[in-house]
DNA sequence: AACTATTTGTTCGTATGTATG
DNA sequence: GCATACATACGAACAAATAGT
């Protein structure tokens, strides 16, 4: 007896959701490109416009498109980014699956090696937009989130130049993570986290391409924030919102 | 004049979808238990059952809910696992975001100080596990998805052990994308990739409470399969099914 | 074994909001 | 201002699955 497989009764949507997904995976719809109207996919895929609405919703919410509305509006492809990733974990905090220590624990050991290997691929430009973000963060601002982006800035750089796509995916997720979490306390607090020149050392040390320097200052400006972190966490425990 | 702000801008399903979303992760609706039915939603939110689908299909995609139908069907909230995580690394992949040398080297940086850090937890269960572990990679098997389950399983049991809930959901994402890509490679080759007895010496240096000895093999074994891995990839590139 | 009730899956018609030209 | 093209939303209906009677 030849062993029969059991008939793909997978739902309408799925099916919808799993073709559209390959073709943007594939690249045949490019980012900035714009997918059929739904009334277009209603026929090509020969589904009602429910089914195609519940795919672009998944899709739309996943972070792969963008929806806008009017004529010439529609689903508009995105470039790649990390928000799957970065939703995942914030799912995973807020959650109460995660702790602070815990967020600490990997930042402290995956990011001094990021800097180590960032330190290797020095470039003129890389050098130039790591001593902008140094200079920037001593730059007055007039609002927290611009303060905030100016204090994120190098470890992205540094993300970005490690040269593995990886690294940078799974790091951009948890600053980003850290970030959302230091949103969660109060503007007061957060002088004690984030002083100016906190990572001078760090593009310094990328700059002069010593890695053993660079993964080192990284680990001691992790500790420091960490253990602030961690503090701040403490007190202003169940405030975050949802 | 007071500037007055828009009374709604965003979508329904999102609204939706947000609340929900928490509900789920503030534990007010556990793991098991099942989400009022669609019917009872469209009265609870005043929304039309479109839009209730469209966010009960997304709780669905990203791993939160499993739909049954039925009566006594309905969508059932899982328990937190790993699948965002796994699929946001997955689609990385399949974008051609993500070559498998950047795969290997992280796994090599993460997994040997996870092997660390469970050789100090431990604990006559876990040591049991690790055991039978080990016994079921020389067992025969009848199919070829519970080999590779079982030359996966020291790695799940090491990162369970890790003591750290990020440190697992990392790498069990990064295990189960390696599962992945190794599946899409012809079957005649696994032998080069796992031989029985491969994580033997991790799983004694464990059991001894040898972290460095623990990360040390761990290294070991993750260059060899690495290697490997990245030769066969070279062989079937582009095989890979979406 | 057959019927019933409940719930999800799917479709269609219609109406409305929004932005472009 | 108007027509057009698109997304958004609603409601009614029917199909399919499945637990209980």
């Amino acid at each position: 007896m030849p062993d029969f497989r059991p008939i793909k009764q997978t739902r309408a949507s799925e099916e919808v959701l799993a073709q559209l997904k390959e073709a943007i995976l594939r690249g045949q719809v490019k980012a900035g490109e714009k997918l059929p109207s739904e009334r277009e996919l209603t026929e090509q895929f020969q589904v009602s416009r429910g089914v195609v609405r519940e795919a672009i919703r998944v899709l739309e919410m996943t972070g792969f498109v963008t929806m806008k509305q009017g004529p010439s509006g529609g689903a508009f492809v995105t470039g790649l980014n990390f928000d799957q990733l970065s939703n995942g974990f914030l799912d995973m905090y807020l959650a109460n699956k995660l702790t602070i220590p815990e967020l600490n624990q990997v930042r402290l050991h995956i990011e001094p090696e990021m800097a180590r290997l960032a330190s290797q691929r020095i470039t003129p430009a890389f050098r130039l937009r790591l001593e902008k973000a140094i200079a920037a963060e001593r730059a007055p601002v007039d609002s927290y989130d611009e303060r905030m982006e100016r204090m994120t800035e190098v470890h992205f750089i540094l993300a970005e130049m490690c040269g593995n796509y990886l690294f940078e995916a799974i790091d951009n997720a948890l600053i980003k993570l850290t970030h959302q979490i230091v949103d969660a306390v109060k503007p007061e607090d957060h002088d004690a986290l984030h002083g100016a020149g906190e990572h001078d050392e760090i593009a310094q040390a990328v700059i002069e391409g010593d890695g053993e320097k660079a993964a080192k200052a990284m680990r001691a400006h992790l500790e420091k924030f960490c253990q602030e972190l961690s503090r701040v966490d403490l007190i202003y425990k169940g405030l975050m919102k949802y």
